[in-house]
DNA sequence: TGTGTTAAGTCAATAACATTGACATAAAGC
DNA sequence: GCTTTATGTCAATGTTATTGACTTAACACA
């Protein structure tokens, strides 16, 4: 790797950093009014976002141990804004899922993410965002807990 | 924002939260071998991109409080990965710099970011990187501490 | 039916970390 | 000289993560 390629990535390395303190900090203002942090807004996501999910599968998901989600997940609980049901198949696993009240509160934080996203790929040009997604995907698929999105989604 | 455009944005949403789990997991391992945490490689990778930072550069950039950074910092000057040396036209700041091993331990950690990230811009098409480049420096654009990045490159 | 396994929930101890407020020193500006 | 600025530090507090252990309920299956 050469001195001009080693530079242009350490400029892609300071965008990513950048870039995402951008993307999770509007979420974090909104999540500070209701006293919650972001694996608040972690678990409200993916359980919108994937519905009917485990616990277990929550925890692979997120790559955290039980113990660390179990105070959140409780609190979301105790504060209306996740359902945490019995499977019918196997009574043991807990299906979770968003309240009406939940939903409203993914929403207003997803909502913040999704309209700065869309509008920074509309004023790019076309094209811009499939290839912004192909390399996240491909950076993605280097997750362990990646491999069973399709199953769920 | 329709409900195929909103499906879309999720699938974005998530994507980046993944991506950005893999970009930090392999320096995430290095540093665990160091005993040192993440903070440690921002204040090591800021300090060697930007040579000669100040202490409230850094902290404007990290947008952290002084106290927070103040541990990490201090125990990467007394690991001597980092200079400390009063700045010739104001003694007052400090401009900081990395020792030789402090820029190795650097490149041990950021090389792996950047090996990896160029092989999935080399896999991906011709433009992939520019337009994934314009996205992320969009983004970027948004926070304030990235206005006097231009003074110090 | 009994045994072992799995999913989930919880508790407790400890360590790590962030936050706030306060204060000290040295240097600069004027 | 007085004020401001840059840095460094301490202490108290609160929060969060980590590890290990334990319990309950439900399932699988011989």
């Amino acid at each position: 790797m050469d001195d001009r390629r080693k530079s242009q990535l350490n400029k892609i390395l300071v965008l990513f950093y950048f870039a995402y303190r951008t993307f999770t900090d509007k979420p974090d203002q909104i999540l500070a009014k209701h006293h919650l942090q972001r694996v608040h807004h972690r678990i409200l996501f993916f359980v919108g976002h994937f519905p009917g999910l485990t616990v277990n599968q929550l925890l692979a998901m997120l790559e955290v141990s039980k113990q660390a989600l179990h105070k959140p997940l409780k609190q979301l609980v105790e504060l209306g804004f996740i359902h945490n049901t019995p499977a019918e198949r196997d009574r043991r696993s807990r299906l979770l899922t968003l309240t009406d009240t939940g939903e409203a509160l993914e929403k207003e934080l997803s909502d913040a993410q999704r309209v700065f996203l869309d509008q920074i790929f509309t004023e790019a040009g076309i094209g811009t965002e499939e290839a912004w997604v192909q390399i996240m995907a491909a950076l993605s698929q280097k997750r362990p807990a990646v491999g069973f999105l399709k199953d769920l989604q």
